[in-house]
DNA sequence: GTGGTCTAGACCACC
DNA sequence: GTGGTCTAGACCACC
C-alpha cells in the first residue's frame, strides 16, 4: 500500500544503512527548500509509519541529524530543523560535492576527455530533469 | 601485502558482485586501450591469484565476459579479448553512460542547475585527472 | 526413492554438464506446453531438491535460462517463464534442430542413402511414440 | 602436426572412452567399404601412432573387436578383418541404429509429428550430405 | 598447465 | 520464505 506521501520518499538502495538514507532523505529537503529553518519534523514514531522502518532506525537517523547539529530538539516539543543558517547552507553543496565526488571516482579510471564528460553530462541530465516535470518523475 | 604494481587492481567495493566489478575492471581496461582486440588475458587460476578471490568467482567473472562476447575462449588456450570492433567500441560508451547515470540518479532529486553541476563536476574532475599524472591518483 | 510423479524428471546423461540438462528439461517443458508463458517456476532450493541437485547447480541454471531471456526474476518473487512469444516460439525448433543436428553428424559417415535413413527413423520412431502412450516410455 | 591420413579420422567427442570410439571407427570404415573382408589392419602400435593414442588403448579397442568377431589375429601375423558375412553385414545396421536411438531419446520427449521430423531431418542430411563432396565434409 | 563443473555450506538483503 | 554471491575444495578432459 503506498499512501500518497510515499511518492516523493527515497527508494532504498542495498549500499547504505537505512538510518543513513534516511539521513540523506531530509538533508535533500533541506537543500530543496522543502524543510526550512525551525519547521518542525515528524516525531520518531511518525516517521518510522510513514517510511515503514524500525522505529529504532528514525531514532538512530534522528540522533545522527542531532549529532551534525541539523536538527534539535528541546524537551518533549516535537524537533526541528536547525536555525543555524551556516548549517543549512553547507548542506546543499556538501549533498551535490558527495555525488559528484562519487562520480568521478568512477569515471576517472576511464580517462574520459573533460569535454566529452561534459557534453554527456549535460545531456543526459537536461533529458532527466525534463522528464522529472511530466509524470514519472 | 600489496605489490608496487597492483595500483591498478580494481579496490573492492561493497555494493556491486565481486564478479562484477572483475568485468568492470576488464572493461576499463579495454576502454583505455590496455588491453587490446586478440590480446590473452590471465587464466582463472592466475587472475584468482592476482586478486585474490575464488577461482570459482574469477570463472564466473569471465563466463560473464564470454556470454557478453567481450572474450572468447578457444578449447584449453588462454581466453581473449575479442576481435569484434562493434563490441570493443561499445564498452567505453557504456560504462561512460552507467557512470553518468548513477550520478544523475544521485543528484536529479537536488535540483541543481544545469550550469552550476557542470561548473562543479569540470573542477573536481580537472583537479582529479591533474592529480593522476603524479604519485598515487 | 523416485515418486510416481518423478517420471518427467530428466534422467541425467554423462555427457552434457547438470545444468545444461536442467536447461534442456525446462525448454522442453516449454516446447510441450506444459510450462506457459509467464507461469511460475520452482525456487532454486525446491528444484535443487526435486532433482536432487546442489543448489548452485540449480541457480547455475537458472542464471543461464535468464541470461538467454527464458526466465524473468523480480527481485524475490518466484521465477517465471518469458511472456515474450518470439523467444518461447523459437524454443521448440531450436531443440529439434539440435537434436537433428546432432544425429546427422553420427550418420553421414556411414553415407546411407536418405529414404533408407528416413524409413528407419520412420518406423523406430512410430514404435517409440506408440509405446508411449502405454505405461513406462 | 597433422598427417595426411589424419583427415579422415575420427574426431574425438568427449563422452566416450577413446578405445570405443576407435572401435566405431573402424565399423564405419567397414559399413562404408574401406575395409572389407579379410583386409589386414595396422598393428597395434603403428595405429596407436597414425591416431596418436596410447599404445594400450589401441590393444583395448583391438581386443573388443576381436570378442566380437569383427577381426580376427592369428599367431604373429597381421590382425585382418574378419571374413563372416554375418557379421559384417549386421554392423552397417548396428551403426544406424545406434544413431538413429539416440535421435530418437533425444526428440521423443519434444512430441514432434512423424511428418515434420522427416521433414527436417531430409531437408538437413541433404543439405550435410551435399556440403561432403566439397571442401569441407 | 588450460578451461569447466559440481558440491557443501556460509552469507546477504528483502519479505 | 525468495533470489543471489562467495569460498573451499574436489574433479574432469585436453595438452
Amino acid at each position: 500500500m503506498m499512501e500518497p506521501g510515499d511518492a516523493r520518499l527515497p527508494v532504498f538502495n542495498n549500499r547504505d544503512p537505512v538510518y543513513l538514507q534516511v539521513v540523506r532523505h531530509f538533508k535533500v529537503d533541506i537543500a530543496t527548500g522543502r524543510l526550512k529553518a525551525g519547521q518542525t519534523i515528524p516525531s520518531r514514531r511518525e516517521l518510522a509509519a510513514l517510511m515503514n522502518i524500525n522505529p529504532n532506525t528514525a531514532q538512530k537517523a534522528y540522533k545522527e541529524m542531532e549529532d551534525h547539529g541539523l536538527i534539535v530538539t528541546e524537551g518533549n516539543s516535537p524537533s526541528r530543523v536547525t536555525s543555524d543558517e551556516r548549517i543549512l547552507g553547507a548542506i546543499r553543496e556538501e549533498l551535490i560535492a558527495e555525488s559528484v565526488d562519487a562520480f568521478i571516482a568512477s569515471v576517472r579510471q576511464i580517462g574520459v576527455p573533460v569535454d566529452e564528460l561534459l557534453d554527456i553530462v549535460k545531456r543526459k541530465y537536461e533529458t532527466a530533469m525534463a522528464g522529472e516535470k511530466e509524470g514519472q518523475p
